[in-house]
RNA sequence: GCUCCCUUCGUCUAGAGGCCUAGGACAUAGCCCUCUCAAGGCUGUAACACGGGUUCGAAUCCCGUAGGGAGCGCCA
C-alpha cells in the first residue's frame, strides 16, 4: 500500500519552525516511500483562525519548496461530510446526544478536581434518550468502558492507555460544528492516510482517535509522535526566540535549503553528516531514526548551517535572494546578475545571512561613499595617503582591469615601496568600502570596475592626512 | 491532582551489552594560514540525571527516585 502523509496546521497562529519540521518529516517521509504528501488546514475554529495565518501557510510551504500533492483541504469545506458521520454514528448508538449545560460541567469538574480527580465527562446522558427542551445538545462520541488502546508509534514504540481514562468527548458542538479531533478522524480516513506524523502534544489524542476510527470500522494509520521544539532556553518556543512566522527566515537572509536542513537535524541524524542536500535528506530520512526527547533551537548552529550551504550554492542561483535582501535595505542594485554572482562569490565565505552580505556589499553600488571615521584614522594617515598616491599611477596605467592584473600590481607596488602587503592594502582598502574590511582587495577593485575604484582612490587622496594618534 | 511521555558535553547528536580512555557538529579557548574580515586546518575545555539490581561485563536491559514536558475544553 502507498504511504500517504499530511501535514494538517491549524490557522489560528503563525506556521513556525516546530510546524515546519513536522511537516518537513512527513515530506520526507512520502517522498522516501514514493508516496503522496497531503497538505490540510484545520480550521474548524473560525473564531480563531485568520487569513494571514492561512497566507504563511501556504506561502511559507512554498517558500520551502515543501510541494503537497494533494490539496490544501479546508476543513470548513467538508462541514456537511462530517455531519453525515455523525448521523452515522448516532444512528448505530455509537453517539448520543448530550444536555447537559456548560454550568453543570463546570460544576462536575470543579468537583472532580477537589476530589483529586481527573476532570473528565462522567457519561450522564450516556445512557438517556430523552430531551431537554430549552437546551441545544451536543453531540458525544461513545467511547469504550474497558479494556486498554494501544498505540504502536513509530518513535515511542508501544504506548498503552487504559479506556477507563477516556470520557465521551464531544463531536459536535451545540451550535451544529464538529470539533477538531473527530474532524481528524474522519479526514485522515476519507483520504487514505497511512501515516500520521504529528507532534508528541497529540500522543494523548491518539486512543480517542483509535477509538473512533474503529466505531468507523476503519483500521488506524501507522502513529508517529514527533518531540516538541524548546527555545534555545530550553523553555517552550516563544515568539522571543523562533516562534515566529516561518517566512520572517526569508525576511532575515535564510536560505530555505539551509533552514530545511537545521530542522531535519533536530531530532534526527545521520551517522556524523551535518550537511544535506534535499536529495540527501530524502535519501537518508527515516521516520523510526527520530529521536523521542525535545529540543532546543539552536540559533547560531542554524547560522552556521546557512553559510555552509551559502558556500555550497550555486552562486547565481541565490543572486534573486541577494537582490530581495538589497531591496529590503532600501538598496535598488542595478547591477547585472553576473556582477551579483561575482559578489556571492566573494562575499559568500565572509556572511552567515543574505542581510548581512548586502550590508557588506551595499558600498560597491551606493554611489556616496561614508568612510568610517576609526578606519580612516588608523590607515589613511600620512603614510596611507602616500601608498595610495603610489597605488593611483600605477593602477591608472593599468591596460586590463582583471583580478590577475590587479593583484600583481598591488603586489608589486608594496614590494617597491618596501613594505608588507598589508601596509598598502589597508588604505586602500578603506578608500575603496569605506571600512576596514572587505573581500580581497584585488576582487574588491575587480568588481568596483576600474572608474569607481580611481574616483574614490582619488577621493581619499585630497583627504588631508590623519595624524597618527 | 490524575494519565501519558522524556532524560549522553552549554546546545544538536553518535551509541542496539564488550569496538567507549564515550565519537562528531555548533558554540567556546589556543595555535597555524593570512592584505582586513572571514573561510579552512590543527589542538584544547566539556556529557552518560541519581540510586539499586541483572550480567564475567551496562551509556546500552530491569526497577525505583529526582527533574522536565504534554494532555485532561462546546481550542486545535
Amino acid at each position: 500500500m502507498p504511504v500517504v502523509t499530511r501535514f494538517a496546521p491549524s490557522p489560528t497562529g503563525l506556521l513556525h519552525i516546530g510546524g515546519v519540521r513536522t511537516a518537513l518529516f512527513s515530506w520526507l517521509y512520502a517522498r522516501r516511500m514514493g508516496g503522496k504528501f497531503i497538505l490540510r488546514v484545520e480550521d474548524t475554529d473560525r473564531e480563531r483562525s485568520t487569513d494571514e495565518a492561512v497566507r504563511v501557510i501556504l506561502e511559507g510551504m512554498e517558500w520551502l519548496g515543501l510541494a503537497a500533492d494533494e490539496g490544501p483541504y479546508y476543513q470548513t469545506a467538508r462541514f456537511p461530510r462530517y455531519r453525515e458521520v455523525i448521523d452515522r454514528l448516532l444512528a448505530e448508538g455509537k453517539a448520543y446526544r448530550c444536555y447537559a449545560t456548560r454550568e453543570e460541567l463546570d460544576l462536575m469538574r470543579a468537583e472532580q478536581m477537589a476530589r483529586k480527580e481527573k476532570p473528565r465527562y462522567d457519561g450522564r446522558w450516556r445512557n438517556r434518550t430523552d430531551t431537554r427542551p430549552g437546551v441545544e445538545p451536543v453531540v458525544r462520541f461513545k467511547n469504550p468502558l474497558e479494556g486498554d488502546t494501544v498505540v504502536e508509534d513509530l518513535v515511542h514504540g508501544r504506548v498503552s492507555f487504559s479506556n477507563a481514562e477516556l470520557d465521551d468527548l464531544i463531536i459536535l458542538r451545540s451550535d451544529g460544528t464538529p470539533t477538531y479531533n473527530f474532524c481528524v478522524v474522519v479526514d485522515d480516513m476519507d483520504m487514505g492516510v497511512t501515516h500520521v506524523i504529528r507532534g508528541d502534544d497529540h500522543l494523548n489524542n491518539t486512543p480517542r482517535q483509535m477509538n473512533m476510527l474503529q466505531a468507523l470500522g476503519v483500521a488506524p494509520p501507522v502513529y508517529a509522535h514527533v518531540p516538541m521544539i524548546l527555545g534555545p532556553d530550553g523553555a517552550k518556543l516563544s515568539k522571543r526566540h523562533g516562534a515566529v512566522s516561518v517566512l520572517q527566515y526569508e525576511q532575515d537572509g535564510y536560505l530555505p535549503q539551509a533552514l530545511l536542513n537545521y530542522l531535519v537535524r533536530l531530532g534526527w541524524s545521520h551517522g556524523d553528516q551535518e550537511i544535506f542536500t534535499i536529495d540527501e535528506m530524502i535519501a537518508a530520512f527515516d521516520i523510526a531514526d527520530v529521536n523521542k526527547a525535545a529540543s532546543a533551537f539552536n540559533p547560531e548552529k542554524l547560522l552556521w548551517l546557512n553559510q555552509q550551504h551559502l558556500m555550497r550554492a550555486e552562486p547565481a542561483a541565490v543572486v534573486p535572494a541577494l537582490r530581495a535582501a538589497f531591496a529590503r535595505q532600501g538598496l535598488s542594485v542595478g547591477a547585472s546578475d553576473d556582477v551579483l554572482a561575482q559578489v556571492v562569490l566573494i562575499q559568500r565565505e565572509r556572511c552567515k545571512t543574505l542581510n548581512e552580505m548586502a550590508a557588506n556589499s551595499a558600498f560597491f553600488f551606493s554611489d556616496a561613499l561614508s568612510i568610517d571615521a576609526k578606519a580612516a584614522q588608523k590607515h589613511l594617515t600620512a603614510e596611507g595617503l602616500g601608498h595610495l598616491a603610489a597605488l593611483e599611477s600605477v593602477l591608472g596605467a593599468i591596460p586590463v582591469w582583471s583580478v590577475e592584473a590587479l593583484q600583481q600590481t598591488v603586489n608589486a607596488c608594496a614590494a617597491a615601496r618596501g613594505v608588507g602587503l598589508g601596509k598598502v592594502a589597508q588604505p586602500l582598502r578603506v578608500a575603496l568600502s569605506g571600512g576596514a574590511i572587505s573581500p580581497p582587495i584585488d576582487a574588491t577593485l575587480a568588481i568596483l570596475g576600474r572608474e569607481r575604484s580611481m574616483s574614490r582612490l582619488q577621493a581619499a587622496l585630497q583627504r588631508p592626512p590623519i595624524a597618527p594618534s
